[in-house]
DNA sequence: TTGTAAGCGTTATCAA
DNA sequence: TTGATAACGCTTACAA
């Protein structure tokens, strides 16, 4: 293994003049600095992790907080894990993953263990235990969601209640006097936010509108639900149905089942849907549709944490990212003639 | 901070003697280790993890060289992941994610630094330059694949060979006198070994049983490179062809866009998949699966990996699980009749 | 069976 | 601007 030991003695300076180049001090000479830097390429020297982080600096990873298990939307998680991925690369540091089925006590765990720098919290809840425990912790942290519990984190999250508006407002300007809202049964209105945004707010603003409107759970990627929603649309036509789908995990098979059911989507009946922009282009009929900046929201996070790790500004306590509707095929032009 | 020391402290012992407790030492007594479990339960103690490392313990993290970017195919990674981080978890250490497109240099830093006790590695190609560079680093390495690299890593995989053979067998015993193989466009076969089985072994053995063959790239979860198989299809009835798939990132898509096509799956047209036993048993037509034990690919790897990391036994160098078919509807009798 | 003490590679403090 | 030295918390010979 090779030490800043060995890279000093080839330099020709000491152990601490290394770890001063190494740590980007600005006290030391140019010309060392680079005799430094040559014997540092020349050796393959890399610090040592655990070493670093028992002197009291830091680990070099950050932890990520979520949930995995069979009722995870992968398609939802993923563009957050990637985008986090690769801006912790560009910060020299790594991610670990965190069961978020574990709750609070991985996260204990891994703190106490010393193994984390900061964390990246996932699943928020409308209530959450976990904040005041982990804000007790000192643990610096960013959470990506929305509570109603008071705390004092930073959080990043998407403005769902504006996505759902305007989910409605397309629907009605095509001509819809009914709207009905498509979610996976998991999602729990009572815990998630942006369940909440959906099956209350959502509804509410419907009223406001003066349309009504229904909420209706699928099974995560199963047929029949998918199914015995788009056969009872069949029977609708003549209410002028619009479709609002929170979850890109059922939109697919959602517009198969439509096009088998003989119904156009943009003619027959409008669709907005909150998924990406390549899967909305992708799918058989282009599907006007929100993106909920998975990737942004995550991105935004990590460098507030890492703004947070270096200690030089105070956060932003709240990030609220508003991501805007692309209008595609399914909402077009007036439906329903 | 709890420290060994407090633990000592308070149990009434040496650091020492914790220490040993805590690594199950065997030549503690039972009343001593008693003492410090207790004291360690009651301060809430975990080993510092740099400190462990440090003093030339194990780091308690495994990576996970896994390439993750948007031509991923989560549905089949996500059984792999979840099964690891549980599986580590029950191992007292946590996963690493290293991204794989970073190639050999990702590896190399995070070994370097002393950061990771083994290696886990995916997307292995059939030539792979990096087995021997990680040979050379002396890092405890499974790889979950198949290469044709010459290497004294031990590898766990599916045997693809014998998926595709009963794909093929199970079609022609419902009738089909010609097979149409489908995958993912990005299924390099002069890469990966199951997609060599695909476009290769698999016409291969179709010829050896009298059978025509072809092969076709869907864009991933693209409609229309699939309605244009479809479409093709219908125009082949007479043809008596089976379709086998590769990869459950299409199949929902695929059998969707039969229904559409008013091909009735196991009556007009058989069809087999590779996909886990419960995405085959949610279409809408239930489909004879093979799955491909994703989940026991990645167990038995951890579980060799931590076997090599505790350095009791020689690893296996080759475990091949050999996955079998489940007959549902899609195959259910003689078809096109 | 338990304790003493050396060392792991780094950073931080202080002196030169 | 640089260098010596003391932590950091743990493991592991070796001694008792």
């Amino acid at each position: 293994m090779v030490t800043a030991q060995d890279v000093a003695d080839l330099a020709g300076v000491s152990r601490t003049t290394v770890s001063y180049v190494i740590n980007g001090s600005n006290l030391i000479s140019e010309p060392t600095k680079k005799q430094v830097m040559k014997a540092v390429k020349k050796l393959g020297y890399h610090p040592n992790l655990p070493a670093r982080a028992l002197a009291g600096g830091k680990m070099g990873f950050i932890g990520v907080a979520v949930r995995i298990d069979s009722s995870t939307n992968i398609v939802e998680l993923y563009p957050h894990l990637s985008s986090i991925i690769a801006e912790t690369e560009s910060h020299n540091s790594n991610v670990i993953l965190i069961p978020g089925q574990e709750g609070i006590e991985g996260i204990e765990k891994v703190t106490r263990q010393a193994t984390i720098d900061g964390l990246l919290l996932f699943d928020i809840g409308l209530k959450d235990d976990r904040l005041s425990s982990i804000e007790s912790m000192n643990l610096p942290c960013v959470m990506v969601g929305t509570t109603e519990s008071t705390t004092t984190l930073p959080s990043v999250d998407v403005d769902y209640a504006s996505i759902v508006r305007q989910q409605i407002d397309d629907l009605i300007r095509v001509g819809s006097q009914e709207i009905i809202f498509v979610d996976n049964k998991s999602s729990d209105a009572n815990y998630y936010n942006f369940a909440k945004a959906f099956s209350i707010d959502g509804p509410r603003y419907c009223t406001s509108r003066g349309i009504s409107s229904s909420t209706r759970y699928i099974e995560n990627r199963h047929w029949q639900g998918i199914e015995s929603v788009t056969s009872d649309i069949q029977t609708w036509k003549g209410r002028k149905v619009g479709i609002a789908i929170r979850t890109p995990a059922i939109l697919d098979l959602m517009t198969a089942s439509m096009r088998f059911n003989n119904l156009e989507l943009g003619k027959d009946i409008p669709l907005v849907a909150v998924c990406a922009d390549d899967f909305a282009q992708a799918q058989p009929t282009p599907i006007t549709n929100i993106d909920p900046l998975a990737d942004a929201c995550s991105l935004t996070a990590v460098n507030i944490l890492y703004s947070m790790l270096s200690g030089k500004e105070q956060p932003q306590l709240r990030t609220l990212l508003t991501p805007h509707l692309q209008r595609r095929k399914s909402t077009a032009s007036k439906c329903y003639q």
